[in-house]
DNA sequence: AATATACATTTTGTTTACAATATTTAATAG
DNA sequence: CTATTAAATATTGTAAACAAAATGTATATT
């Protein structure tokens, strides 16, 4: 077979695009179009639909067709709890299961975010952030839930915030929070992991809705 | 359009043999035997499969084709730990929004259990304990950690209770704390329902891990 | 002018055919 | 008899063709 296959190579593509809203919600997907687009067979267009279909990215309509699912106002808020869910139970498990190598990584993330935020590298430190709780969920040793986390769409959401014009005083808090949880880890304090945790949230979800309604406008 | 396509049947029949376990996992899916054996086109099997890779429950193996993906013992341990997050998640949430109709509900689903059980009818028992938890998960008003519970494969999972043969006892005690966890629920004593929620998964573990280790044999 | 109907176009659903790659089988050399 | 290689077979990847349904358009009728 070959290296990749053209219906592979199309599912990254669409799903890259639908990811990065570069689709917008709600549009249909017409298979023809993408198949001219991308230059691949229409058959390989809805292998693509059909996978993305089975990621709950896409939905059937009603009398067929495909469409990109939409991202409510609604959908951000439970978006939200779901992710709080996730890792506050990764961090339950993380408690018990962590390792010193992985306090050591977290660590590390956490000192690269604080060297480039000084440096004005304010992208770089959203991946970082990224970077952060992507860690913490894999210290959970439970592989089903960290993909469960990925593949609820958190990631992009995240993303997001990269655009929005974020203050030094938020880097200075998250950068601030995120050591405190570690710290809390190593000092084998959950309670303590816990409430900081639940205020990291707290504060990133007044951000994340401010975020929508600036982009509803 | 039909009022239901070839693809579509397919994709539930197949879905359905591979989570009532009809098909074993590591299984290779050759698309040519399943079109012939439910009598519709190999790229309706196809669309089927990528569907169902898309939902994580096939994996492609590294020179094509498809494979059932497998359940090691690894991997109850993590379900049923992604459950607990899911289930405690939802508890939290459920405890803020839950109405009076939502605890008529569990109350109604409750007593079906415990008139089940009294007359000898284990199978609708196990029916009853499913549609408890998932009622429970439904009190947490957030559709997407519904959607995440239902596709994480938990309900066939915790299907496969019902072949087993319990005691009554355990009937009993999972009454008992079913009831109990909608009562704090009732008397907003959040701690308190966390405490015997942790209790009723504690049990539950042991059971399920007795049931693995049985069909291992 | 509004509505309904027939026609044309677009789009999806399905099947078939062919090409490319894996896998198995058989034959041959050591 | 074993290992290696070549041919045969099986399986998947891709594309094209056809059928069915939905959508859009124009015409006729009131």
């Amino acid at each position: 077979m070959k290296s990749e296959s053209l219906a592979l190579k199309a599912y990254t593509e669409i799903r890259r695009k639908i990811l990065s809203a570069q689709i917008s919600p709600n549009t249909r997907l017409k298979e023809d179009f993408w198949a001219k687009k991308l230059s691949v067979s229409r058959m390989a267009i809805r292998e693509t639909l059909t996978r993305l279909l089975g990621e709950q990215l896409v939905t059937l309509g009603p009398k067929g067709g495909y469409f990109v699912n939409s991202l409510t106002s609604q959908d951000i808020t439970q978006i939200r709890e779901l992710r709080e869910v996730l890792e506050l139970g990764a961090l339950r498990l993380a408690y018990e299961k962590i390792t010193k190598d992985q306090i050591g990584r977290l660590e590390k993330i956490c000192k690269d975010f604080t060297a480039m935020v000084e440096q004005g590298y304010y992208a770089g430190a959203c991946e970082a952030d990224l970077k952060f709780h992507e860690a913490l969920m894999e210290c959970s040793g439970n592989d089903k839930l960290v993909h469960t986390y990925i593949n609820s769409h958190i990631p992009l959401f995240h993303q997001r915030l990269t655009k929005t014009n974020n203050s030094e005083n938020d880097y200075d808090l998250t950068d601030k929070e995120h050591r405190a949880i570690v710290k809390a880890l190593k000092d084998k304090n959950i309670e303590q992991a816990e409430k900081v945790m639940k205020m990291h949230f707290a504060r990133g979800a007044t951000m994340i809705d401010a975020d929508f309604d600036q982009q509803l406008q």
